[in-house]
DNA sequence: TTGTAAGCGTTATCAT
DNA sequence: ATGATAACGCTTACAA
């Protein structure tokens, strides 16, 4: 910057003027500093600018698992959002790695990171990551954590949860079985609790619904689909899944064992992962906008963090969830 | 710091010792120093530490699309491998912004990034890039960009190519078509090259069995299986893909058409997605070790920026890709 | 073994 | 409108 200002023969300041135009500088002059600018390949140098500035222009992304085709989803719609203006977007996967999720958070306290949208996968956070929450800036996604009230960007999983069970319902079905998330986790309150009201509202006690509680995962799935069908008493002709990634386990635990889905029984999912519309039979699930929720949760950050936000904690509608029928669904076997 | 250094009664240069054991220090001043940092709650400012060291301890990491789970995996293994080192990874989603790829090569000259992991996806890279890899310091994986002499980690797809041409051959199938990628990209062109030494192998003449060119992406699997499959003289009872998205695709026009794979045509995908083994029928294809190849990018990443390497460009072997027989191909119907 | 002090490349506050 | 100059928070000779 100085061999910039001697070859335009202006001062430092100015050339600093000209490059954020933050004070006034005679056009001449300026073009001279442009000039020289280009003749000498001249670029700021960004270390020291957030050293002046206390602030990184970056923000930090934590997901628990890209090849989570949801978590990729939520991944790009933050990046978009971010490079967008000008933020750089640093990648946290705590879980393909050991170190110690205390050494993400001192990232943030080291001025690396200006904010942080957070997706744990767990229900909680360690609490290093809490302790953030007041001094940094921090948007949760698709999850809430327990006993925390921290700005977050969600879908309307419970009414969408409603919506799919309402439609299995339509369709005859009376024995059903709920796979559900690990019961931490907020989402997997919220679907659950939704479709507990679409049984009532069809006149079923919900109570009487076996539910599994599964881990969000592909093996629980599976796992728990078994259990589900090989059940005593009469089999459940509808397996709701609260997430795709357990709905194809049990996709998979069918298969392996000879059931047609959806003749023999029917199973729905959640989250339509771009997978879900290329199984046999496609999934009928519930949209999650992924992206969406992202996108959205990087303009919430930078809301707090530019301070601009109406007031203490904020918050973002519920973003609609919608409905998607599939074949995996269909009319309940005549009993 | 200077607080620091204050409380526990020593002075700055210290307490830097103490932080990055860089200099003696006696136990006893050691201790209160220790101390003194977790009784303010100090945490170094990184910003100030990059100003001075002349390198942010964070890279770029570069990839077209986290949607497609190859790049998300890939992105997996160098976020690994960074975090165990305490360097960032900032990730830029070209495709997913507006923004021009100038800027994002800005940041590298802006030292806000010691160097960069770049899959481009096209085979070819902006100007900025290419002119970064001489000052700064760039990996690509599974690609080379024509005219250029890059570091890269690629997969020994030509092999892996022969591998899965030859077991379809063996298993009956005369009548092949190929659906290729895009001609300009290097893994393409070596996957081409390995279909068509197996062909050679079987005593077919490569030049014989038709090619069409994709895109690499579902839509034109899906278009090109038509083509393939409705061209006059005798339909292929075989589909080699280039990748598992195009394959997904052709599986899909199958599907829509009424054609059984593998009964009445068999197809092979490459790159072995995560999604691969849960299609119907289970995808035959060749496996690409993305994250350990995304692992090994970053690796040589250090390597280059430690200026650890033998010699000029540094590469690495190709790593082996792993054939995968699974029910999408089967034996080939009687003529 | 420890402390002093000179930068690292910017930005921002002042005089001019 | 412009130019010195003092920070920003840290590292590292060099001196003690």
């Amino acid at each position: 910057m100085k061999d910039v200002a001697k070859h335009a023969g202006v001062s430092v300041s100015t050339v600093s003027y000209v490059l954020n135009d933050s004070g006034p500088v005679a056009a001449p002059r300026r073009a001279r500093v442009l000039e020289a600018i280009r003749a000498l390949e001249y670029t700021p140098n960004e270390s020291a600018r957030s050293l002046k500035r206390r602030s990184a222009s970056t923000i930090g992304l934590v997901v628990p698992d890209l090849s989570n085709q949801f978590f990729a989803l939520v991944a790009e719609g933050v990046e978009r959002e971010a490079s967008a203006r000008g933020v750089l977007v640093v990648l946290c996967v705590p879980g393909a790695t050991d170190v110690p999720e205390a050494q993400h958070a001192a990232l943030l306290r080291g001025q690396r990171l200006d904010g942080v949208v957070y997706l744990s996968g767990t229900g909680t956070a360690p609490r290093e990551i809490l302790e953030l929450a007041d001094s940094g800036h921090i948007v949760l996604v698709d999850e809430q954590i327990a006993g925390f009230d921290l700005p977050s960007v969600v879908a309307d999983g419970r009414r969408g949860a409603r919506e799919i069970a309402a439609s299995v319902l339509q369709m005859g079905h009376r024995q059903l079985a709920v796979i559900g998330g690990p019961a931490a986790l907020w989402t997997a309150e919220q679907r659950l609790a939704g479709y507990r009201e679409a049984f009532a509202g069809a006149g079923i006690d919900p109570d009487e619904v076996p539910v599994y509680t599964g881990d969000y995962r592909m093996a629980s799935g599976e796992r728990l689909a078994e259990e589900a069908l090989t059940c005593a008493g009469p089999r459940p002709t509808a397996l709701l899944c609260a997430n795709d990634l357990m709905a194809i386990g049990a996709l998979e635990y069918c298969k392996r064992e000879g059931l047609r889905v959806p003749e023999d029984v029917s199973i729905a999912g959640f989250d339509d992962l771009p997978i879900a519309a290329l199984l046999t039979p496609r999934l009928t699930t519930v949209r999650q906008p992924a992206a969406e929720m992202g996108a959205m949760a990087a303009r919430l950050l930078f809301e707090l963090i530019d301070g601009r936000s109406s007031d203490g904690d904020e918050y973002s509608e519920p973003l609609p969830a919608e409905l998607l029928l599939r074949e995996s669904v269909g009319p309940a076997p005549r009993g």
